[in-house]
DNA sequence: CTAATATATGCGCATTGACGTATGTGTGGA
DNA sequence: TCCACACATACGTCAATGCGCATATATTAG
């Protein structure tokens, strides 16, 4: 499925769009599945989905399925120099003010599900339940 | 002339072209002036000219009128986090097969220029200068 | 089997990007 | 002043991309 040969190219440019560094940037360490995204995002549930497809078919990030949802997670690129520009990346990201608005608003998210009915009955993110639901 | 605030989705879309990632792969640290490219790159100049006004209106590149000539050479990024994924970027490029050989040649372009009629007068680039011909 | 939920994909449209070809612009030499 | 040279830009074309909207697919519940 998964495009086999890493391409760098379609590797850069997977990372030239604001909405694709956005969803990296709300995964991180972790993984989401799609209806984070659209709630957080605020975004068409298509746009979403077909930003992901691009990041899958860049070999950014890979999918699961588990029942009816889609865990994304970020994957490590087969060549080094593109693992360190992308952790990079992240790291870049992470400084972000509008990127550190979408993450805060993920955690709440996770730890105030009530507030937001689009996510009942979402599986909740992998590490995010500890870090934010821990430190309440 | 050249944008005034730099944007990360441009700054990845630029890097999203092998062309203009063979530019930037020759250009190195030095300066050079755009037969260069035309000429080790093989590609028509109206394509070597316009990928280097796309790098320069993403804030990668920069020229330098001298003459007839114009120089480019790789600025630094107005963001730290840029600037580093420029330069790991450029890191990678080097352990590339397919972007050492357009090295090679054009250090053999510096060196022999007589065998490269279209670069008959044309300035030598910066660094490569003392880098090719001292080592001969 | 049917319905509901979560996600993916098809379609039409507008924008951007890459390319070749032709032409414009700036500079120095005759 | 006119020409040659180095380079940039305009134009037309075609492919890729992004988007909204509608619809298809997969899975689970009933």
């Amino acid at each position: 499925m998964a495009k086999r040969t890493f391409n760098v190219e379609r590797f850069f440019q997977a990372l030239g769009d604001n909405t694709r560094l956005r969803l990296l940037n709300l995964i991180g360490e972790q993984e989401l599945c799609v209806c984070y995204f659209v709630e957080i995002l605020g975004h068409p549930q298509p746009k979403i989905s077909r930003h992901l497809a691009y990041l899958r078919s860049a070999g950014i990030v890979s999918a699961r399925r588990e029942g009816k949802w889609m865990h994304y997670r970020i994957v490590t690129p087969p060549h080094i120099g593109a693992a360190q520009i992308l952790r990079q990346t992240l790291d870049w990201l992470r400084e972000d003010r509008a990127m550190q608005a979408d993450r805060a608003k993920l955690s709440k998210a996770c730890c105030s599900p009530e507030k937001f009915t689009s996510l009942e009955g979402a599986p909740l993110p992998t590490a995010i339940t500890e870090v934010c639901c821990e430190a309440r």
